[in-house]
DNA sequence: CTCCGGGACGTTTTT
DNA sequence: CGTCCCGGAG
């Protein structure tokens, strides 16, 4: 943590040590607005009425954001208990606690109310669940859930859910909860959605969901919506409860958002908005730009106060990516600029094919390392690759395992995403709410007792025709003797598993830790995974263990299920450095000193079904992107695209993307394609160009030009090169960089484990690479400082 | 219940 | 070219 705010904290503390007659005739220190400029420090100290900061990347939003809560803490203007203040992901929110703390010296005491739009609507719903038919131990579905729910749905109604598929119904009915319409107040503009069935299956849909007491995600929000709208006592005591009320990333709320904070702005409107609409990307999954775009209207007198001065990246960079988004019609207009040093321009490099797109990238993030760009030598740490869909991570993934670079996948499934982890949740579920169905659906013959379809069916059967609970029809189903032979002792034991457990769960005889192991023990799950024989088991076991580990850190079963599918992330620190390969949508919110922006083609980048699906709106995100994109990169940003790529393993040839043309030329290098140019750009070193210590949006850019690419000699040999070959794979890597450090000895048909691979018997050795085959992923050549001899895997 | 093969599909993703 | 899902066969 930088030191400011160390300091800053420090000198609270000597105030607050200070005799109170002294405290009293002085004004508190405000040592958290020192350093802020005059924007960020308008941003803090307008207080009153509604604010609009539009934040630009990198110009000190949470700075401005957590110095806004200090001073309204510092200033006695609001109790920690009274600032409402919510963050759209677990990482902003943990991120603006621990900020907050450091500012006032860790004298409050956490902020309730500091938390994501869900988690602080389910603080809120479980409060008021009655009011919408609900109890207080609701379950949270999570989107696995609520397609198996929907599945069975359509098959009641006989309905082909090849032709009608349940995801289809899910994204529909995920839209309407986004835009706040229960199912009565779908217009009726979409009455033709899901062959014309949408609203009545999303009506069944909101039935099931009260009968198992459960909401989806949606329903958090929407709930609370129509609580407050419903009930004005309600609303009136939490609109006079939350004295201030701060909102981040504004240009990613919803309808259902929006509403939620305007009813609890209703009263005073001391709401704060951040955001910064350049930056909005979500549109695909509801996010109304529009809600930022209209503020002023939505919230008149608003002060609109804007953040200009970017701290991440040189001017450069910053030149590009204004260039890029200056293109858009429908922005609020800000102009970055910057003082710091003028460094390089952004690299701009096309490639015959998307394998030595790859090969280059990884040779340049070497060069990086090794300082031999005419930089200080980077860590591999700070040297990001951001995609515009996951499938290219492949390409890189499978060159840095050639070449043994070090990498690491940022996103990708989550923890509590995994199979194992869910099917133990599911048992949890059941014990802390015996009414959630879903969950007992899920476990009930896992692992395998017998129960299978047959007997699911009689067990739904029972449950519908009485009324009650899946685990209720379970019981009616044994004493009707309608379950028989080894499933119905099978299904005996585990209801009484669950009799057991829950009796357990209520006189606390036991810790909700042990509680847990002995579910997981007794119902037979651990030993189902101890005896599976695949290469995933121990690797499960293991995710079985974090999950006990981490339930150690809460009070009780019912606050880890919450946490488990609220927060739950998947990050394992791990302290080698790394080359981080992530999408540019999870790239938002993070800066690298070094950033790779492959795959700048039409058709992928902006992407073609974005385009198809929505136009020139699309295209308009797509560009936002491009901008999030680059404005990640703090000191060098090369950007590139290739003349072929591999799709569904045939090959197709695309245009430079047309963000490129948007590049202005004078911020841009261009680098010619190596292999072809008698060893390459390297030499030409850029021209001194005199960049103003700070840029105005009218220095506008004249634009480079794919021309550029085009005329220059590598890209015309690459033309000759494939017109003389046809559309051809790519050439062999060249020599490639020997790793210097020693490769663990296998023998030639040693068994060895490979994280990705899996299992496979050495079959050559050349070096450090080995040739493996692997026994599901084929054969392949990887380097032997990732491998493991089998024998070495703990099962 | 389990296994295998045919067929469809093949952005972005948080909570 | 893979992967995933579903349905039918064993």
């Amino acid at each position: 943590m930088s030191s400011w705010q160390h300091d800053e904290s420090r000198a609270f503390e000597q105030w607050e040590r200070r005799p109170l007659s002294e405290r009293a005739m002085a004004a508190p220190p405000s040592p958290y607005l020192d350093g802020l400029n005059s924007a960020q420090r308008a941003a803090v100290e307008a207080l009153d009425g509604p604010v609009l900061v539009l934040a630009g990347a990198g110009t000190g939003k949470t700075r401005a954001l957590t110095a806004r809560i200090a001073h309204l803490l510092t200033t006695g203007r609001a109790q920690p208990n009274e600032i409402l203040s919510v963050t759209f992901t677990n990482k902003a929110a943990r991120e603006m606690k621990d900020r907050v703390g450091q500012l006032v010296g860790g004298r409050v005491e956490g902020m309730p109310w500091l938390g994501t739009f869900h988690s602080i609507c389910v603080k809120l719903l479980r409060r008021h669940a009655e009011l919408v038919g609900l109890k207080t131990n609701f379950t949270i579905l999570d989107t696995d859930d609520q397609l198996r729910l929907l599945k069975q749905l359509i098959r009641a109604e006989n309905v082909d859910d090849k032709r009608w598929p349940a995801r289809m119904l899910l994204r529909l009915i995920d839209r309407w909860k986004n835009r706040a319409w229960t199912p009565d107040r779908v217009p009726g503009a979409e009455a033709g959605a899901y062959n014309h069935r949408g609203t009545e299956f999303y009506e069944q849909y909101q039935d099931r969901l009260k009968i198992l007491n459960a909401v989806d995600f949606g329903d958090l929000l929407l709930h609370m919506v129509r609580i407050f709208q419903e009930h004005p006592d309600v609303l009136g005591k939490y609109q006079k409860w939350f004295k201030y009320i701060l909102v981040d990333e504004y240009q990613d709320t919803n309808v259902a958002q929006y509403l939620w904070l305007r009813l609890l702005a209703g009263g005073h409107r001391n709401i704060a908005c951040v955001g910064d609409d350049d930056q909005s990307i979500y549109g695909w999954r509801g996010a109304e730009v529009g809600n930022i775009l209209r503020f002023e209207k939505d919230f008149p007198g608003a002060t609109v106060i804007r953040l200009e001065q970017n701290y991440r990246s040189t001017p450069h960079i910053l030149a590009a990516a204004s260039g890029v988004i200056a293109a858009n019609e429908s922005r609020l207009g800000k102009t970055l600029w910057t003082d710091a040093d003028e460094g390089d321009k952004v690299r701009l490099i096309g490639h015959w094919d998307g394998e030595e797109e790859a090969r280059w990238i990884g040779e340049e993030a070497e060069a990086y390392q090794a300082g031999t760009r005419g930089h200080e030598p980077l860590s591999l740490d700070d040297v990001a690759i951001l995609v515009r869909a996951s499938f290219q991570m492949r390409a890189f993934e499978d060159r840095f395992l050639t070449i043994g670079l070090p990498y690491r996948v940022i996103g990708g499934p989550r923890f509590y995403e995994r199979l194992e982890i869910r099917d133990a949740m599911a048992y949890f579920r059941v014990v802390v709410s015996p009414d959630d169905g879903l969950a007992f659906e899920r476990i009930v013959n896992v692992p395998k007792r017998g129960i299978g379809d047959k007997a699911q069916q009689t067990l739904n059967q029972a449950a519908r025709m009485n009324g009650v609970s899946l685990l209720e029809g379970a019981r009616i189903a044994l004493a009707d003797g309608r379950i028989k032979g080894k499933a119905a002792g099978e299904l005996r034991a585990l209801i009484d598993g669950f009799d057991r457990w829950s009796a357990l769960l209520k006189d606390g005889a036991l810790g909700h830790v042990e509680l847990a192991e002995t579910i997981l023990d007794e119902s037979g799950y651990t030993a189902f995974w101890q005896n599976d024989k695949t290469p995933e088991a121990p690797g499960r076991l293991e995710n079985l263990k974090e999950l006990i580990k981490a339930l150690g850190e809460f009070e009780n079963l019912q606050g880890f299920l919450e946490h488990v599918s609220l927060v739950m992330e998947n990050e394992q620190e791990d302290a080698a450095a790394k080359v981080s390969i992530m999408t540019l949508h999870a790239a938002k919110g993070l800066e690298f000193p070094c950033v790779f922006l492959p795959g700048w083609e039409d058709g992928l980048f902006p992407s073609q079904r974005t385009m198809d699906e929505s136009g020139l709106k699309g295209v308009e995100e797509e560009r936002r992107l491009a901008y999030v994109g680059i404005t990640r990169a703090e000191r060098h940003c090369t950007i590139s695209f290739a003349a072929n790529r591999r799709v569904y393993n045939q090959w197709q040839s695309a245009l430079p993307s047309r963000f490129i043309d948007e590049l202005p030329a004078e911020h841009v290098e261009v680098l010619t394609p190596p292999g072809l140019y008698g060893g390459g750009y390297g030499a030409a070193a850029p021209a001194a160009h005199e960049i103003p210590g700070v840029m105005r949006a009218s220095d506008l850019p004249e634009k480079a030009s794919r021309a550029d690419v085009y005329n220059s000699p590598g890209w015309k040999r690459m033309q000759a090169r494939a017109g003389r070959r046809g559309v051809s794979q790519p050439q062999e890597a060249r020599n490639m960089v020997i790793d210097a450090q020693a490769a663990p000895a296998f023998a030639l048909g040693e068994r060895v484990f490979h994280q990705k691979f899996g299992y496979g018997a050495v079959i050559e050795i050349e070096g450090d690479k080995m040739t493996v085959a692997f026994e599901k992923a084929g054969t392949k050549k990887v380097v032997a400082s990732y491998l493991n001899a089998a024998d070495s895997i703990p099962f």
